[in-house]
DNA sequence: ACTCTATAGGGTAAAAACAGCTTTTTTTGG
DNA sequence: CCAAAAAAAGCTGTTTTTACCCTATAGAGT
């Protein structure tokens, strides 16, 4: 059967998952990777064909240009392309903030590859995909309605490099020298992420920002 | 050309990840990807066809039996199949680690497929690869002489329990009380593992397991 | 009997966690 | 443009936890 194939791309900072991925999915017949990116920028770059995706694989922690960024960007210039979100983990703030950033579905990387040409069928056809992972996060967002918990997590550019130099043997009063700030304004990044995260120790919040994407090691 | 194809085996617990790989090896028409596992019980469980790969690309990090003790596995009950370790980090230790428990190579999964490629043939003719990231340890492991300093990480189950408490916003009473051992005993595990992995806070010491492939959030 | 290891203990100094408040800078709306 | 408001940065404390000493005992194996 020769019907048209769906044209995708895939965003990833890891060339063999998304080089074995774009194969894994051609195979499939039903789908075709017109292009695959480092990361948004990147991603920006290749978008300018004559022919565009009608979904985006978009992974979350990327260098340069992540996940949250790349898929609002598509959203203002390029609203008809379908973001499917893939990420290693199931945590609400991730999910919940993928999608708010204007994605139409979210996958785990640890799916079958059969589910995830299900996935990108569905986002072709409907604009969303929505799967128990996603239903039930949404619902229990609902059902809560508890919407400080569960929002997505911002963090300003001091926050966010604070939160890197967090994840290493240094203590705060040497990350204060680094960031040429006063020991007193790191314990105030300290206490506002440990709100946001909802922890009460350096280690829970590193943790909390690996599950949640923001860093990576 | 038509010559013979190298077999080979994944050894990963990403589902996506390692089927993604397989097809892109397979396109390579070098390789013959005979069969892919989730961990190592699972490929000792699959290894038992008629035609036994040459070469087996493993992961480290994996649930029910990781990447060193199969590696391990296989010196000792198949010492012809070669292993090619398949990591995300280029850490020391888990380098030599899998080098020491049989690997006859080390690659990154950030790698391109190409290089991939030529470590497998690379590998499966000479039963080893060694690329710039492992001859480099190996020469600096040898120009300083540091046994102990590179030593791969071993752990006593308490030990691995302990870290994988660790990773979390509990504090070390919390995890004395978890484990049923006195506070005192939770802190000489404590400095038994700053010692091993050389660090000197708690959250040095989780970022730096991650980073030895010893523990999985 | 001796060594080795796992367990448990006491004590201390440093770092981290938490609270409440002031000053400076930036934003922004009248 | 100026002043109010908001945000960011800085300070003074106290309490809890962590990090790092050095010592002791009970059991396993040699």
């Amino acid at each position: 059967m020769q019907t048209n194939k769906i044209n995708i791309a895939i965003v990833d900072d890891h060339t063999l998952f998304r080089q074995g991925l774009a194969h894994l999915l051609t195979e499939s017949n039903e789908i075709n990777v017109l292009f695959d990116a480092d990361n948004g920028a990147d991603m920006i770059k290749k978008l300018c064909g004559e022919v565009m995706p009608e979904v985006i694989l978009m992974d979350i922690t990327m260098p340069i240009m992540d996940g949250y960024e790349t898929t609002k960007w598509l959203k203002d210039n390029h609203p008809e392309i379908n973001v499917l979100a893939l990420s290693m983990f199931e945590e609400d703030k991730p999910i919940i903030g993928m999608l708010k950033s204007g994605a139409g579905g979210y996958m785990l990387k640890q799916s079958k590859a059969a589910d995830l040409v299900s996935a990108i069928k569905g986002i072709a056809s409907q604009s969303f995909y929505i799967n128990e992972l996603v239903s039930g996060k949404l619902l229990r967002n609902i059902q809560n309605n508890q919407p400080v918990k569960n929002a997505p997590i911002g963090l300003n550019p001091n926050e966010l490099k604070f939160l890197e130099l967090c994840c290493s043997d240094l203590t705060y009063k040497q990350i204060a020298d680094m960031m040429n700030l006063s020991p007193h304004t790191i314990d105030n990044y300290r206490e506002a992420l440990f709100q946001k995260f909802e922890v009460k120790s350096r280690t829970g919040l590193v943790i909390s920002a690996l599950k949640n994407e923001l860093i990576k090691i």
